[in-house]
RNA sequence: GCUCCCUUCGUCUAUCGGUUAGGACGCCAGGUUUUCAACCUGGAAAGAGGGGUUCGAUUCCCCUAGGGAGUACCA
């Protein structure tokens, strides 16, 4: 069975590149009929906090991106001490004592020679003794993985062949100074464990993933299937991480991007599929393929949202407004009427009040110089309330009769101080819904 | 610096050596609506640069330039 993992850290929220993550894992998942587990990578308890993993969760949920179970890390320390060991009787686990100073200046060497900055291996020479000794002097040292100086490789679901020397990566610690377990060990032994058969995962994750491979076959596991995607950049292609705290999650949210809008153009974008609005997450579910996806960066642009925002909306019926009509306080018996109007003239709901408030409140009407006289006539003309779906092409008519004028020239003036704008909603259907017109 | 990935319309991309270089979003125009939006139709718009290989390169190879990522006792 395809099992798949999202596996955020609870350090802050979610935004458009973890949900692409989590989208592909999810889609994958799903399409196969198999199961989606969210993973808390919460090892870090200096950076975790509670009311971070309730956000994404309500963040995922607001998306209908649902999980079959929900794994913490915090709660699994014990397997990752047990793989430790493991690893230590497999002569593949060694200690270090350099400090993070020591380590900065051996890399600044290495840098100044033209040299890569990998760890050197120094400790591998100490003598128990000497180790003894560095223990005493400074507490207990970090724990490497000892890699194997071979090249790596793996078919990558998106990148292809890929292969990676060895000896150009430093070998992982993988346990902390202070006996913190680290995210590289604590994902192998969880992926393993949990039975996790695709690893779907940024590009910035590549080189993580040739060293993964290695520690898991030294643990005896089975290597999953690895796919990176390509990272996400801004609109100019520059690096997104920058931007990242405007495009959280919940931010979009707030600004009324619509769920199936986002997680259509996330599931596409980056695709030689074409992205346009689906109307449900089954249809989403059934158009993904991986395969589709390029290696090149992808660029992102918030913009984007709002037109398949727009078009998601002007495809609902009243029922799925409702709570916003009743959150406007929107009279029952006009609910519906105005739901017709707004709805093609709206790009998010929050729209939905800048329409209503003219219809409540009138608007300050637009006169310009050269159609007062026109406009003062045809006001002048126009029935009193209550106006019905006919009065607009009555009055328009008589209007047009006195005055002699026609097309734009007659309705213009009349939109613009009826509402006090030259775009909106058809007025035959507007007008029997404005409650005041200052205008007249 | 070193390692990995990438480079086709504004954007996301198709093309497994020979195409009028296709599609989608956006944009522009026209149509429709006696006005706006929506909608329909049409249009403009592209293979980073330089070398090769080849009868023929967007496509294969090399170089350069540019972009992204990694190079943590973060994830």
């Amino acid at each position: 069975m395809t099992v798949t993992r999202f596996a955020p850290s609870p350090t802050g929220y979610l935004h458009v590149g973890n949900l692409r993550t989590a989208l592909f894992n999810y889609l994958i998942a799903k399409k196969a009929g198999g199961q989606f587990i969210l993973r808390l990578d919460d090892t870090d308890p200096a950076r975790s906090k509670p009311e971070y993993a309730d956000a994404i969760k309500q963040d995922l949920e607001w998306l209908g991106l649902e999980w079959d179970r929900v794994e913490t890390q915090s709660s699994r320390l014990d397997r990752y001490a047990d793989a430790a060991d493991k690893l230590r009787a497999a002569g593949r686990f060694y200690e270090a004592f350099e400090t993070p100073t020591e380590l900065d200046l051996k890399r600044k060497k290495q840098l100044n020679m033209g040299n890569p900055p990998v760890y050197d291996r120094a400790a591998l020479d100490l003598s128990d003794a000497e180790k003894d000794a560095l223990r005493a002097e400074r507490g207990s040292g970090v724990w490497r993985f000892k890699l194997d100086h071979a090249r790596i490789n793996w078919a990558d679901g998106i990148l292809g062949d890929i292969s990676i020397d060895a000896a150009s990566v430093s070998d992982p610690v993988l346990i902390r100074g202070d006996g913190q377990v680290l995210y590289t060990i604590a994902s192998v032994v969880d992926d393993t464990e949990m039975g996790i058969t695709h690893v779907v995962r940024g590009s910035d994750h590549v080189t993580n993933t040739a060293t993964q491979i290695q520690i898991i076959e030294a643990l005896g596991g089975t290597v999953p299937t690895f796919a990176h995607h390509s990272l996400l950049t801004g609109p100019q292609g520059e690096a997104l991480s920058k931007r990242l705290g405007t495009l959280a999650l919940r931010d979009l949210r707030e600004n009324g991007v619509e769920p199936l809008a986002l997680l259509s153009h996330m599931a596409r974008i980056g695709s030689s599929d074409p992205v346009e609005l689906r109307s449900s997450m089954a249809e989403l579910i059934e158009g993904f393929d991986l395969s589709r996806f390029g290696a090149a960066p992808t660029k992102f642009d918030v913009d984007d949202l709002y037109p398949l925002t727009a078009k998601h909306l002007h495809g609902l019926d009243l029922s799925a407004v409702t709570t916003d009509l009743e959150a406007l306080a929107i009279p029952s018996d006009l609910q519906s009427a105005f739901w017709n109007v707004a709805r093609d003239n709206i790009t998010t709901r929050k729209d939905l009040a800048t329409w209503w408030v003219l219809c409540r409140d009138g608007a300050d009407p637009v006169i310009d110089a050269e159609d007062a006289d026109f406009v003062a006539e045809a006001l002048g003309m126009l029935p009193a309330a209550p106006h019905t779906d006919a009065t607009w092409s009555e009055w328009t008519s008589a209007v047009k009769e006195a005055t002699g004028r026609k097309g734009r020239g007659l309705f213009m003036p009349l939109r613009k101080a009826l509402t006090g704008m030259q775009h909106g909603p058809d007025m035959g259907q507007l007008l029997p819904l404005l409650q005041v017109i200052k205008a007249k």
